[in-house]
DNA sequence: TTGGAGTCAATAGG
DNA sequence: CCTATTGACTCCAA
């Protein structure tokens, strides 16, 4: 059983700090890893890889080994020490100036209206959380989706799980974001939809019979999307209190959805009165799979297979280590077997 | 170049 | 405060 953390920190500064200072101008490459000022000497351990701060020397996977359950809390509580004390934690990630990088989104409009404040990214809805720092364009602010926006890009979906560009242009300006947005949208959607997917498939034991997918998969899989949504619709929740949101029913059927979604209606007015376009032109009488998604969300990741779980558990864990062992600079990280 | 997988981090809600 | 959700991002393979 892990001793008392609290000592830990002056130790693990104590070992930290003899394994960097030791060799005197040993700067090697690895001089990555900004070291504290070894207050004190203390015994150095030069064999073990990461001491751990609070357990008298032991590294991280001796501590693992030692103990017969991969005791998550402890482990990532060690592991956060040891980063802290390397000054490794906190960092932002690597890119954290977006403010330059503005990526992908060449469809944009031009002007590079970046700058923090610039674009007011306007829309139906979707509003950026920019609480405005006033600190120079240090974080990007995120975009938040409309219920209406995500219903919209659902149906697109539907219709192409795998839009082409120009697709995305059009779904991009109708809705008024960013392509890089509806981009990412697509992407992560069906990653998520595939990991559900995955997730069902485990549960319902193994069998991962083709059967599993009619009644999910309806939810990327279907091009047609038209039985996806007869599916779907016994079990939809029926919320969706957008009194916007009037049933207007024939609208469903744009042919062949994404190019047609300019093409029927106010496409016209779309610039101004955002609602009513969407609502034409991704008018969804229905709040279709919102429902089949959440399902999957809430019943899934319970009762899980032990063995498996542990096996990427320990996964995690050697990768963990491996990357901090990395981020210490040790030139090679030894074999750890779970 | 594109998509998948994994991850980070902001936000909302309990 | 903790967890879930989700948009954005990175890395890698095809």
């Amino acid at each position: 059983a892990p001793e008392s953390p609290l000592s830990s920190a002056e130790e693990s500064v104590k070992s930290l700090g003899e394994q960097g200072g030791g060799g005197g101008g040993c700067g090697g490459g690895s001089s990555q890893v900004p070291l504290r000022e070894p207050s004190e000497p203390s015994e150095s351990q030069p064999g073990t890889p990461l001491p751990v701060p609070g357990h008298s020397g032991l590294s991280i996977q001796e501590m693992v080994a030692m103990s017969p359950e991969l005791d998550t809390y402890v482990i990532t509580k060690k592991v956060k020490e040891v980063l802290t004390d390397n000054n490794l934690a906190y960092m932002k990630r690597r890119h954290s100036s977006v403010s330059e990088s503005q990526t992908a989104d060449s469809g944009g409009l031009s002007g590079g209206d970046f700058s923090q404040g610039g674009s007011p990214q306007h829309g139906l809805g979707h509003h950026l959380h920019q609480q405005q720092p006033p600190q120079q364009h240090l974080k990007k602010a995120r975009v938040v989706l409309a219920p209406e926006e995500k219903e919209a890009l659902k149906r697109a979906y539907q219709q192409k799980p795998y839009p082409s560009p120009k697709t995305i242009e059009e779904l991009a300006s109708q809705l008024n974001l960013k392509t890089s947005t509806v981009i990412n949208w697509f992407h992560n959607y069906r990653s998520r939809i595939r990991r559900e997917l995955f997730i069902e498939e485990i549960q319902r034991g193994e069998g991962g019979s083709p059967s599993t997918r009619a009644g999910k998969a309806s939810e990327g899989d279907s091009c047609d999307g038209t039985e996806s949504d007869g599916t779907v619709e016994g079990t939809r929740p029926g919320h969706e209190h957008h009194p916007a949101s009037e049933g207007e029913g024939g609208s469903d059927h744009r042919d062949d959805g994404t190019t047609s979604a300019t093409g029927s209606n106010a496409a016209g007015t779309s610039g101004h009165h955002k609602g009513g376009a969407l609502d034409s032109l991704f008018s969804f009488p229905e709040s279709t799979h919102v429902s089949s998604a959440s399902v999957a969300t809430t019943t899934a990741a319970r009762n899980p297979r032990d063995s498996s779980l542990r096996k990427k558990k320990a996964a995690n864990l050697n990768n963990i280590i491996h990357r901090l062992e990395k981020a210490a600079g040790k030139d090679e990280p030894h074999e750890w077997e779970f």
